[in-house]
RNA sequence: GCCGGGAUGGCGAAAUGGUAUACGCGAAGGACUUAAAAUCCUUUGGAGUCACAUCCGUGCGGGUUCGAGUCCCGCUCCCGGCACCA
């Protein structure tokens, strides 16, 4: 027998599911449509030049076991990989080397793709998508133009189509149908679900773009740690905020997503139910409105704080606060929010001279300015009081005065141990209840003693009278209840709490050292007391509890005009365009007639399922004898092609007539197997080369003589010149000309003959054919640039080029610019998960009949680091598109796990700095993907993070050749096949696989196989069914090795993959014997084993016979007797 | 500060309130071998003992229970998220 050859076992299999399109979802030899669906799904990775790191495949593994688990239930597996591939490296490479992103992108994929099939993943490869590609692309920016085009319309809390909007407001009397068509937009456009907005918005010095809040970390940005400053741009922008609501109520419905991604979408959805208070300002007629959680806090509110940027500073600042305040603001807005917040220990603000009234008791507030006010939420403003940490510092700082307004429910006395005699404890427990809240060296013990109203003055009288004793250092301690009530107690007189040293350092243990009740004026109050209450202070509201006290204020304040309930949201709107080349270009033009113009989808969705025949005769082609195909080499268009082939994107369409014939004509210009998706009449082809081919002579030192036309001649010939390549296909040469165009150029021999080959990838061309493209169609591909590098100025670098920019409008045929932003890295997977459904298609970018049938993603794995992210993203995106009746579920995703990240042995994270990290195709190398697949899953819980250990690795890998090892031995013959024990572990491995990987616990099913493998290898020949079952088991964890046994030692001809999952039988379980555990008191005394058929009676009479048990038993009084079928008996004596 | 999650042998870890440490790694000893590797067998929480018995052990302090890693109360520490959100 041949040892267990992972290359060679590993290569074999992969090639044959390749060949055999096993995991195919369209192969209908092995799926039959009848089945029920199941769609699994990874969260496609962004292509990056540093390969697979291990952590990938962890995710990947668990969703392939998953996916093939099902398929062998008998479910129709979607599995689906795809690239996230816009994104900044590939620019910055650019910028820096002058290549095109998407040729580092395209190679960057080619790693990928080599790494995830080496490991055995069964993705249906048919589906692979592209976010760079347009065909991809082409829909994410119709998706946007579906958001531009849609309003949020508030009764009905949906999307509705903007048009609805404009019929509304033409019936109106406001004057709106009279307004020219420039002026309409405008009213319309802030309505739209897509808007453009001139903000102060987060914007990173270095990738000198625009970021969304969700982008930014502790102010810095999240991709390059750079602070970020606040930038006023023009800005296209997401009205996220309207879904709000629906984001967070919809949470509730996902029961199968972890607790920490929903609470931390709740956070940052960040919703707060309270009151909008209206403040009339003195002498003028002007108001503000604030807005609080903590109404109950109303009559302790002293001043009103406004930030900065608040609109009505500039009206209300009396000419003698003018200068300061002025200062102020200018100060203010210079810094960055990661200043504003860092020095939050520091409050800074200024006076502005004016009062407000406070509409709960009629007193005069001053009205301040203060950075720590965010503009950005509620609105702008607050009122503030002594019941509020930052107010309270604030109040202190700059000697406002406060005011109490609410007591503590129950008083919390802090109590220092080291005070006390020692008996002191009991009686302090009979107050109320007593606990220890920390421990110190100096101080000894500090409880916490929470008591009721009631007890107060007795416990202050007790403390006073009875207990509280000299420190040693001369002070004395006592018991401080200042924390919630303000109340110090004396119990000598003689106590200094002036000494600022005393008071720091008691300050560092919790305690507050002050001064008794009647003397204190607020100035002086020590500490805040923020929590809720009972309210003081508070005319008829006095007594009330804080949530009880908030809806009748609410309500008596309301009567007089000056409050109203309010709910605030902490999400913001998504800022959505950034100021970079390497993304989707936004599909709207400026007009200047006619205003900001979205660029008409070619395919439009009903429309083009109504009719597919009305595509070749669109309008939008000026006409079709335009049509016609560019040989980039020479640049000027050859007009070969017929008269019923136009171009669009990476797609030749022929249409109409004899499509046989053109197909052969663009067959002989397109390298590539032509992809034709014939719909009625139309034909497409995909292309993605176009190419020419050169007579060589033999020797390659004579390229000079070459007859090429064109105009990087020389170009061509210095490369080959220099790389002196083979004749090889695989042997190519991509250039990059001094036009940023690319060129990849082989050497082939046909004939005897060699030819030079060059070819041009289309996207590049895209612009010199834009021309032939019906006018503004989509896609909008990215024009060809000179440079890539952002101008910093918070312009677009596609801003820089007038050929693309300048265009005509599509509405009225003028001249329009073209907008130069670009969209964000999250629009492409903002919907992936539904083309994957119906990849292909190119008239809709998901067929509803496909989307009913896999819709929603049943399973869906990924890192916990898109929690507010993509995950926010992508079911915002989904439900617009649900409202707009695209899809038909309210949630994309159903059942949603997150890994844990894969550290390096020491436990840090991976990182290439610290060159830790391990690259999965060594462990493939070495001990194949089987291995590094089991060893994933075994490494421990899935979502918890985890270490690398290499010697387990290894350790993996004993395992799997011992499984192979098994084999060695000879079957047992059909008639000796009968072995109980070996058939009960097999039950209940067959239960606890499927156990656990539907609870995605796969270190518990590897251990049980474990378990399993070591009984049978205790045996002299092999159980052959057993033995099947068992690596059907095991298929879904290491499928080579599965079909491998399967084929080579089972000599079966089909593949495992959909086989039949086994199924277990619970009788199986247990064996005819079970050993009781004896318990006497609860502590194990013995155990004996006996039939699980025995009497409950036989079995206590057996327990008590054990030797070690009589001697527990004998002298006592038994009191109770405990059974648990087939696994305790329990005595309890005394 | 607030909100989540966690703490179990030398290490990764397992345990519907029911014999804590399954399974693996590492380590020690043994078999096979000229030798090594590989493989197989044995041991492996601590104290104690010739061996048994017994006692102690799941971050800490309490509680409920015949019985607690698991449930309750009060803490400590670690990890993650949010953070001047009124």
């Amino acid at each position: 027998m041949d040892r267990y050859d992972h290359r060679a076992i590993e290569k074999k299999w992969q090639d044959f599911w390749k060949k055999e399109k096993t995991f195919s979802v369209g192969n209908k030899n092995l799926c039959s449509l009848q089945k029920p669906k199941y769609y699994v799904l990874d969260m496609f990775p962004y292509p990056s030049g540093a390969g697979l790191h291990v952590g990938h495949p962890e995710g990947y593994t668990a969703t392939d076991i998953f996916s093939r688990y099902k398929r062998m239930q008998g479910f129709e597996v979607l599995h689906p990989m795809g690239w996230d591939a816009f994104g900044l490296p590939a620019e910055n490479y650019a910028i820096k080397t002058g290549t095109h992103p998407s040729i580092t992108t395209q190679k960057n994929i080619e790693n990928f793709t080599r790494q995830i099939q080496s490991l055995g993943f069964s993705y249906d490869w048919d589906r692979e998508i592209n976010t760079t590609d347009p065909e991809y692309f082409k829909w994410t920016q119709w998706i946007f133009l579906q958001l531009y085009n849609s309003y949020f319309n508030e009764e009905e809390q949906k999307a509705k189509p903007i048009e609805e909007l404009r019929e509304k407001l033409m019936q109106e009397e406001s004057g709106f149908k009279d307004l020219s068509q420039k002026e309409q937009e405008k009213v319309l456009a802030p309505s739209r679900l897509a808007y453009e907005k001139e903000a102060p918005i987060n914007f990173c010095p270095s990738c000198k773009t625009g970021l969304a809040n969700e982008e930014v970390e502790n102010g810095k940005c999240d991709r390059c740690g750079s602070t970020v400053t606040r930038k006023n741009l023009r800005q296209w922008m997401l009205k996220i905020t309207k879904y709000a609501e629906r984001l967070l109520e919809d949470l509730e419905t996902l029961n199968n997503w972890p607790e920490k991604i929903k609470m931390m979408q709740k956070n940052w959805i960040g919703k707060s139910e309270g009151t909008e208070v209206i403040f009339r300002i003195e002498g003028t007629g002007e108001t503000v409105s604030v807005f609080t959680t903590r109404l109950d806090t109303i009559f302790s509110g002293t001043f009103l704080v406004l930030s900065p940027e608040h609109p009505i500073v500039v009206k209300i600042t009396t000419p003698e606060q003018k200068k300061i305040v002025e200062e102020y603001c200018e100060s203010a807005t210079k810094k960055s929010d990661l200043e504003r917040t860092e020095l939050q220990k520091d409050k800074t603000g200024a006076f502005t001279g004016s009062f407000a009234i406070n509409p709960a008791n009629g007193e005069k507030m001053p009205i301040w300015i203060a950075d720590f006010v965010l503009a950005s939420y509620g609105t702008g403003a607050v009122f503030a009081d002594a019941h509020d940490e930052r107010d309270f510092e604030f109040a202190k700082k700059y000697n406002i005065p406060l005011k109490l307004s609410i007591a503590p429910e129950y008083p919390i006395y802090t109590i220092i141990e080291k005070s006390l005699p020692e008996d002191a404890k009991q009686v302090l427990e009979d107050f109320g209840h007593l606990a220890v809240s920390k421990t110190t060296n100096n101080w000894g013990e500090f409880w916490t003693l929470r008591i009721p109203f009631q007890k107060e003055q007795e416990l202050q009288n007790y403390l006073q009278n009875t207990l509280l004793t000299a420190s040693e250092d001369g002070g004395a301690w006592y018991a401080d209840s200042i924390e919630t009530s303000n109340f110090v107690i004396y119990p000598h007189k003689t106590f200094q709490v002036f000494d600022k040293q005393t008071a720091e350092e008691a300050k560092q243990y919790g305690l507050s050292v002050g001064i008794p009740e009647n003397q204190v004026d607020f100035p002086s109050m020590l500490k805040c007391f923020p929590e809720k209450g009972i309210l003081v202070h508070s005319g008829q509201f006095n007594g009330m509890k804080s949530d009880e006290a908030i809806p009748k204020i609410r309500d008596w304040l309301q009567e007089k005009g000056s409050a109203e309930k309010r709910v605030n949201y902490k999400l913001r709107d998504w800022v959505f365009s950034r100021q970079r080349y390497w993304g989707e270009p936004i599909p709207l033009v400026h007009c200047e007639t006619c205003g900001t113009q979205a660029i008409s989808p070619l395919f439009e969705h009903e429309e083009y399922l109504s009719n597919t025949k009305k595509l070749g005769a669109s309008n939008r082609l000026k006409s079709e004898d335009d049509a016609c195909v560019v040989d980039p080499c020479r640049g000027t268009p050859r007009a070969l092609a017929p008269k019923s082939a136009f171009i669009l994107g990476e797609n030749i369409i022929l249409c109409k007539q004899k499509p046989k014939r053109l197909l052969r004509y663009f067959q002989n210009f397109i390298n590539a197997p032509c992809v034709i998706q014939g719909i009625s009449e139309t034909i497409f082809v995909k292309w993605k080369w176009i190419y020419r081919h050169f007579l060589l002579k033999e020797n390659p030192m004579t390229y000079s003589s070459l007859n090429i036309r064109c105009p990087w001649r020389d170009v061509v010939i210095e490369t080959l010149k220099k790389a002196k390549f083979s004749v090889s296909p695989e042997n190519y040469v991509i250039l990059t000309l001094s036009n940023n165009t690319v060129l990849k150029i082989i050497v082939t021999r046909r004939n005897d003959k060699l030819y030079l080959t060059t070819f041009y990838p289309l996207k590049v061309f895209s612009e010199k054919i834009s021309p032939l493209l019906p006018q503004n169609a989509l896609p909008l591909t990215l024009p060809v640039v000179e440079k890539y590098e952002p101008s910093g100025t918070g312009e677009s670098p596609l801003a820089t080029i007038p050929e693309w920019v300048n265009t005509t409008c599509p509405q009225c045929g003028g001249k329009a610019k073209r907008e130069t932003n670009t969209m964000p890295q999250w629009a492409g997977s903002s919907w992936y998960y539904l083309r994957f459904m119906d990849s292909k298609n190119p008239n809709v970018f998901c067929s509803p009949e496909n989307e009913q049938k896999w819709g929603p993603v049943d399973l869906y794995v990924g890192g916990a680091e898109h929690a507010v992210l993509h995950l926010l993203y992508s079911r915002f995106w989904h439900k617009v598109l649900y409202d707009l009746g695209y899809v038909s579920t309210k949630e994309p995703f159903t059942k949603l796990m997150n890994q844990g990240l894969i550290l390096a042995e020491d436990g840090t994270k991976m990182s290439k700095s610290l060159g830790n990290v391990v690259n999965p195709d060594e462990i493939v190398e070495a001990f194949g993907a089987d291995t590094l697949r089991m060893y994933e899953m075994f490494m421990g819980p899935f979502e918890q993070n985890k270490a690398w250990n290499t010697s387990a690795t290894e350790g993996m890998y004993k395992f799997l050749q011992k499984i192979w090892r098994l084999f060695e031995k000879p079957f047992f013959a059909e008639n000796e096949n009968f072995h109980p024990e070996i058939q009960r572990i097999l039950h209940q491995t067959i239960k606890k696989t499927g156990d656990d990987i539907e609870e995605f616990k796969f270190n518990t099913a590897i251990s049980q196989f474990m378990i399993f493998v070591n009984a049978v290898q205790k045996l002299e020949k092999l159980p052959k069914q057993e033995m099947k079952s068992f690596i059907k088991l095991l298929s879904p964890f290491a499928p080579h090795l599965a079909e491998e046994i399967w084929q080579q030692f089972f000599q079966e001809k089909q593949s495992i993959a959909y086989e039949p999952w086994e199924k277990y039988n619970p009788e199986m379980l247990t064996e005819e014997h079970t050993v009781y555990a004896v318990q006497v008191n609860g502590k194990v005394r013995g155990d004996f084993k006996t039939s699980k058929n025995t009497p409950k009676e036989e079995v206590f009479e057996q327990a008590k016979k054990l030797e070690n048990v009589q001697k527990w038993l004998t002298g006592k009084e038994m009191v109770k007797e405990i059974f648990v079928p087939e696994k305790i008996i329990g005595f309890v004596v005394k």
